[in-house]
This record gives C-alpha cells, structure tokens and sequence, in this order.
DNA sequence: ATGACTGCAAAGACTTTGCATCTTT
DNA sequence: AAAGATGCAAAGTCTTTGCAGTCAT
C-alpha cells in the first residue's frame, strides 16, 4: 500500500502504535494504548481501520489466538509462536524458513489447488510459563 | 482418550458425524446435519462436546476460519489448507512432513520455548474456486 | 461542497453458561 | 440417590455497522 496523502492522524497513530510492538497485539490492547494520547478515540474506529491495513496488506493478521485477533506490522514470511498459558506470541527468526517455494508447487500439483500463502504457527510454553510452572509443581 | 463407558447417544452421534467426514465442519454444521436423526438435539450440546472432546484431545481444532472454528477428527501431524474464497479446508498428504522433531529441538533452544506441536496451514484458492474465478474473468 | 473518517451505540455472529430436567447406573 | 448429560434461553465476548456529525481538501 501506498500511503494515501489522506493518512488520517488517527489511522496513522493506530498504525504506529502496532508497529512499535513485537507483541502482535488485539485491537483492544490498541485502544488502550492510545487512549491516553487520543482521548476520544473509538474502538470501532480501531476495528475499522486494522480492517483497512489488513485488506491493503499494510499489516496481516496473526490469526484468532484465544478468542482474539492478533495483528502483525511485519508482513515478511515469518512464523510464529504462541505460549498456551499467557497467549504471548513470539516471532521466530526469518532464518527459519521451512518451506520453499518449490514445495509450494508440487503442492500445489499434488492437492489441485493454487496456494498464496502459508502460515506456521508452534505452539507450547513461552520461558516465563514455563519458569512458573516448575515453580509450582516444586511446592 | 479411553471411551468412558457413559458415552451418551448423544455424544456417539457427534463423534460419530464429525469422525465420518474430512470436510472439518463447524459446530453448527454438526448440528445441522444430526437435526433429522435426532430432532432434541441442541446446538449447545454439540458446542459442549466438543469441548470435551478437545480436552481429551479425542479430536483437534483447525482454528478459527472466517469467524467459525473448524474440527478435526485426525488428531494426527498434518497440514490443512483453506480456501480463502469458499473457506474450504483439505488435508495436506501427511506423507508431507515439513519440520522435524530435531528443527523443533533447535527452535526451542534458540527462542527459549518448549514446544508442544505446531500447524502449517497453506491459504490460497481450491481448484473449483479458481475455476470459478477465471470463468468469470473469461466473460 | 465532496469525499473520507469517526464516535457512538446498536446490532451481529459465534460460543459459553446457568439452571431445571432428564438419564443412566 | 448421585453423577453426568442435555434443552433452552440468556448472557458473554469480540467485531461489525448504520448514521449523523466532523475533518480535510
């Protein structure tokens, strides 16, 4: 996307607000953040406008991690992880790619289908979890 | 899962209608497709089971595609694609093995995390949505 | 003026839950 | 009786949307 002149100072606040985190936020945890500094603004308008990045590719989404939608600035091929516990997710490096194109096309023969993109997503306990946890199980 | 031996009717029977289908339905589709054979059915039953039947880890969960989360009776390692016009989801060949239990041991090390599995799900267009498609574009 | 953007609150969509009832052992 | 499962409808949660008002050009 390119950015339109007409880049209202709201929707460039909601997106420099997502891009000053690696924590793959909600829409929610954007409103709060910004609240303090834009008083009146709305959720909807929040909603409305990570709409707009997500359909113009300015942003991608992480997906819908315990009931929530997760928005990525990053919009490189990257995967991701997701703790169980508190719901953090982390980037993992861009070195780890694990799927080349050239799989992509057999894939493609194999299952008759035209594939855009993929997405890898690990799943377990973040370091903080699972620190905690053995913690508690030592009681 | 052990089958406990208080296996309702109920509960069989959406066992039973997710397990004989690989289209990786939603709740509601269940519920739909039992109504006729058992008209007391009620959609928050078919919501509980399923629950019960993830906790146990009898069956998984595709996650959350276009608002609705989808299920899978093969709790095995495999891959799904999605459709991103008819929001169709097939299964990946699981001949297909994209990560390793030793890429996921290094991935663990270098992102201090303890993985507990992971998902790759391809998104794209299935063969009889593109055909649609370029049919359209062809007028 | 014109088109784009927003606040607000209502509506929507999917899922969960409380409670009384019904089963099954 | 006791524990488990269910129907029903209400409640919950996240997200979208209609509409009138506002902003920028």
């Amino acid at each position: 996307m390119q950015f339109k002149r007409n880049f209202s100072a709201k929707r460039e606040a909601i997106y420099r607000t997502l891009s000053s985190t690696d924590s793959h936020p909600t829409a929610e945890w954007i409103y709060e953040k910004l609240k303090t500094e834009i008083p009146d603004l709305s959720l909807g308008t929040v909603y409305r406008n990570l709409s707009v990045f997500k359909e113009s590719g300015l942003v991608k989404s992480v997906g819908v991690v315990n009931g929530h939608e997760r928005f990525d600035w990053d919009t490189s091929q990257h995967s991701h992880f997701v703790c169980n516990c508190c719901f953090k997710i982390i980037d993992i490096p861009k070195s780890r790619m694990f799927i080349d194109q050239n799989t992509v096309s057999h894939l493609e023969n194999e299952c008759d289908v035209h594939i855009q993109n993929h997405s890898i997503t690990f799943y377990g306990l973040c370091g903080d979890c699972s620190k905690k946890i053995s913690e508690s199980e030592d009681k």
